[in-house]
DNA sequence: AAAACGGGGGC
DNA sequence: GCCCCAGTTTT
């Protein structure tokens, strides 16, 4: 790839990281655990909902240890799936209390151990709880890589690989979390917001679009 | 590679 | 009513 676009893909990621920083409140890492997989599939309010009722009654790694999954199918209920959750995130805990020392483990291999636990929300913990580079490519990342022309890829693992060859480290979570955010409010799935993106000068979707097309959507 | 898990909100 | 959601596991 030539010089000039990689670095004006740099361009681009920056500016959206600018201008699209991803709103983190919660640091500890069993709160971001739990709450992580309970957001798999499932919209951020529900996940809220969820998460909040949970640690009310279970407030720690070791009182959810000690759980059953009866006594928490009401409390995260909205988040969805939420039998297979409860199980999942009941067995997470006992697993940490007994082979981590009631430490959530801070690498990769020891994260992708863990019930429930895959690539995506192993590298979100990483990323949001202990500052490591981690890229998790998802449907948003997905999505936009290929729509801004950042990679020509059928899969979300491809699309990891090519961005991970373009992208300095440094980047990796800021991106990430960037590119979610982005992807909710600007660059959506079906109909994205292509006349008030702040990036679509360089966007090989919209610059395709622009002049078959006169300004709908 | 495809199915299954799943409630809640947008259209 | 149908589709989607910071996926993962099982078949």
């Amino acid at each position: 790839m030539a010089e000039t676009n990689r670095r004006q893909i740099i361009f681009v990621c920056k500016k959206i990281i600018d201008l699209f920083p991803r709103s983190s409140f919660e640091k500890d890492p069993f709160r971001v655990l739990i709450a992580t997989i309970l957001s798999q599939r499932t919209k951020d309010e529900n996940t809220d909902k969820a998460s909040k009722k949970l640690f009310e009654s279970f407030p720690d790694v070791y009182s959810l240890s000690m759980a059953k999954p009866s006594q928490i199918y009401d409390l995260i209920k909205a988040s969805g799936m939420y039998r297979q959750k409860a199980e999942r995130i009941i067995k997470v805990s006992q697993i940490i209390v007994e082979k981590f020392n009631g430490k959530i483990p801070a690498n990769l291999h020891d994260l992708l151990s863990l019930p429930g636990v895959g690539r995506k929300t192993a590298n979100i913990v990483l990323y949001h709880c202990f500052c490591q580079p981690a890229l998790a490519v998802d449907t948003h990342v997905h999505r936009i890589s290929n729509r801004l022309g950042f990679v020509k890829t059928k899969t979300p693992e491809q699309t990891e690989e090519g961005l991970k060859k373009i992208i300095p480290e440094k980047f990796w979570g800021p991106i990430n979390g960037a590119m979610v955010e982005f992807g909710k409010k600007v660059c959506l799935p079906r109909k994205p917001k292509c006349q008030e993106c702040p990036v679509n000068k360089y966007c090989e979707y919209f610059n395709s679009i622009k002049f078959s097309e006169n300004g709908k959507n």
